[in-house]
DNA sequence: TTGTATGCGTTATCAG
DNA sequence: CTGATAACGCATACAA
C-alpha cells in the first residue's frame, strides 16, 4: 500500500493539512516553520510518499491531463502528429493520454464518453462523427475541446488544412502532367477530408473508375484489381495509406500510371511510380492545435478563431521525368 | 456541472445508497424493488448522469484502464502494435491509454512515476531503462506489468522476440548473397535490442564502419555521407526507422549494396535496392501481450513464463536477383 | 427492500 | 504557524 498524508503526518508528528501544505509547495508551503517543514520533507522522502492524483483531482477538478484522440495510430501521419503534441504539451506541463478510435464510430463514442468521466482537463480531437451536435450530445459542455484536422461545421476551435486549397494544387499538379481521366481510391464519405478531396477531385477529372473502403491499405489494394484493365492517366487516393496499398499491389501495373496522394508516402524518391503528394505540415499542426487548447486551458474567454495551416505538393524523381521528359 | 448520485437521489426521492445499488446493475440490482428501480433509472436518464470514474476508482481502486507506454509513437511498428493492444483490451473490457517515451529516459521516469498515480490496473512497458532494478524503483510493488519487445533480466512477464534467432537468420541471408564486409547503422546502445543485433552482426561479418545514433531517419541519413567512399557489400540497420534513413539518402548511391533491416520497410518490394528484413509478428507479439498482463489482472497468481515469438525473413525482388542472378 | 454511516486521499475553510 | 473539519462522488458494511 502506497503511504499517504495520514502516514506521513503520523511519521512527522504534525497534522495532515500542515503535511498537504508541506508537499504542496508555494505560498501555502511558506508559512509552515522551518522544523516542521524539514520533518515533513524527511517523512515523505522516507516513506516514499506518492501523491494519489485520483484524489487530488477530485478534489481540485483539474488533472492536468488532455487527452488527444485520433482516427487511426497505426497511420504513420498520426504517430508523428501524436509525437509532436505530446511533446508541446508536455512543456506546459501537461500530460498526454493517447486514443484511438481506430476508425471506429462506436469505439469514438465510447472514449468521447469515457475520458472526461476520468476527468481530462482539455481534448484534441481528430474526429469521425460529422457535426458539432453529435459531439456535443456526448460531450460535457465546457470541456475545452480543439478539433484537429477535420474541422465540424460550428465548432470555431479546429486546426486543419484547407483541402480545398490542397486538393486543388494536387490536381494541378496532375493536370501540368498531362492527366485527363482519373481512377479513385477514397476513404469513407463520412470522413469529411476524404469526401472532400474526391470531390475536389471529381470536378477536375474524368473519374473513369472508383472505390470506396476503410481508409487502409488494404482497400487501395483492392482497388488495384479492381481497376485492372482500365484506361487512365492516374490513380488518386485520398490518404497515404490508401496510396501505399495501391502501389503496394501496383508491382505487375502499368508504371507510366502517377499515383496522387495525401500525406507523405515514405521514400518517394526511390520509387519507379510517378508520384504527387500533397502534405499538410505535421509541425505547424501540432503547434497551433497545442496553443489553441493550453489557451483555453488557461481560462481566456476570448473568441477562438478557426487556425488553417498552408501545405506543400512533393513529387518525385519518377514524375518530373513524366512532366518533362527532356 | 455534471449531476451525481446525490442529485438523482433527490430527484428519485429516495438515498443514493439506493441509486448507487441500482446504477451498478447485477446482485446489488436486483434487490431492489421495480417501482424505484424505474423512479432511479428515469432520474438518471432525464438529467443524463454519467458516474465520476475519478470518484469510483478512488473507492474500489480499480480504473479498468491500462497503460501502453511505447519508446516512440512517430515509428509504425509501434503504432501498428498500439492498435492491436488497445483491440485486444478492448475486447476484455479495458481501455487504454498510450504513452510516449519518445526515446527519452527522463520522459519515461516521469511517466512511470505519473502513471500508477493516475490509478491504472496494469502497465505494458516497451522499456528504454535497462534493468529490473530501475524499474522496480519507479513502480509501486505489485502493479501488473508486461514488459514488452525489450526484456528485462529477472523480470518474467515479458513478451518479445528471440533477438539473436532474428539477428542470426538475417545474417544467414546476408551471407547468402555474399556479404562479408558490412557498416553497421545502430540505434543507441542503451536500448537492449539496438545492442544485441549489433553485436550478433558484428560476429558474423567484418565491419568496416558503423555509427551509432538515435532511433531516427537523421541517423541512417547521417550514416550514408558517413559511410561514403568506403567499401561494403551490405548496410546493416538495427531498426527500421534507420534503414528508412538509410535509403533516404541512398539515392545517390551504390545500388548493388544490400541493406539488412529490422521490422518492415513499407513497398520494400517496389525499391530497386536490394533488401533483406527480419520481421517480428506484430499481431503475435500484441496478442500474448494482453493476454499476460489480463491473466495478472484477474488475479491468477501462477507463476508467470516469458514468452518468445517467432520471427519472419522477408526479402523484395532487388535482393533475390542479387543471390541468384539467372 | 432501503437508508445511515463511513472511508477512499486530497485540498480548502475556518478557527485558534 | 497549525490543527480540526468538511467536502469531492462514489461504494459498501451494517442496520432497520
Amino acid at each position: 500500500m502506497s503511504p499517504t498524508l495520514s502516514d506521513i503526518a503520523k511519521d512527522a508528528h504534525t497534522s495532515v493539512s500542515t503535511v498537504s501544505r508541506v508537499l504542496a509547495g508555494g505560498n501555502a508551503a511558506r508559512r509552515i516553520s522551518a522544523p516542521t517543514t524539514q520533518r515533513v520533507m524527511d517523512a515523505a522522502r522516507r516513506l516514499g510518499y506518492r501523491p494519489n492524483l485520483l484524489a487530488r483531482s477530485l478534489r481540485t477538478r483539474r488533472s492536468h491531463t488532455v487527452a488527444l484522440m485520433v482516427s487511426d495510430i497505426a497511420n504513420p501521419w498520426f504517430g508523428a502528429l501524436a509525437s509532436l503534441i505530446e511533446q508541446a504539451l508536455h512543456r506546459q506541463g501537461y500530460s498526454l493520454v493517447l486514443c484511438n478510435s481506430a476508425e471506429d464510430v462506436v469505439l469514438e463514442n465510447e472514449y468521447l464518453q469515457l475520458l472526461p468521466q476520468k476527468g481530462i482537463d482539455g481534448l484534441i480531437l481528430v474526429p469521425l462523427l460529422r457535426s458539432k451536435q453529435a459531439l456535443d450530445e456526448q460531450l460535457p459542455a465546457g470541456l475545452p475541446t480543439v478539433i484537429l484536422d477535420r474541422p465540424l461545421g460550428g465548432h470555431s476551435a479546429s486546426v486543419s488544412t484547407d483541402q480545398d486549397e490542397l486538393t486543388t494544387r494536387l490536381c494541378d499538379a496532375l493536370a501540368k502532367a498531362g492527366v485527363k481521366r482519373v481512377a479513385v481510391v477514397a476513404g469513407p464519405e463520412h470522413v469529411s477530408t476524404h469526401q472532400r478531396r474526391a470531390e475536389v477531385i471529381a470536378s477536375r477529372f474524368e473519374v473513369v473508375a472508383s472505390i470506396r473502403g476503410p481508409a487502409r491499405q488494404e482497400t487501395g489494394r483492392a482497388a488495384i484489381v479492381k481497376f485492372a484493365g482500365m484506361s487512365f492517366e492516374a490513380v488518386v487516393a485520398t490518404n497515404n495509406f490508401l496510396g501505399i496499398g495501391v502501389l503496394d499491389a501496383m508491382i505487375s501495373v502499368d508504371h507510366a500510371c502517377v499515383l496522387g496522394c495525401f500525406d507523405d508516402i515514405p521514400l518517394m524518391h526511390l520509387l519507379p511510380v510517378p508520384i504527387v503528394c500533397a502534405n499538410q505540415d505535421v509541425e505547424k499542426l501540432a503547434e497551433a492545435t497545442v496553443k489553441m487548447l493550453v489557451r483555453q486551458l488557461d481560462g481566456s474567454k476570448d473568441v477562438i478563431e478557426p487556425v488553417v495551416i498552408p501545405s506543400t505538393i512533393v513529387t518525385n524523381g519518377a514524375f518530373s521525368k513524366r512532366v518533362d521528359p527532356r
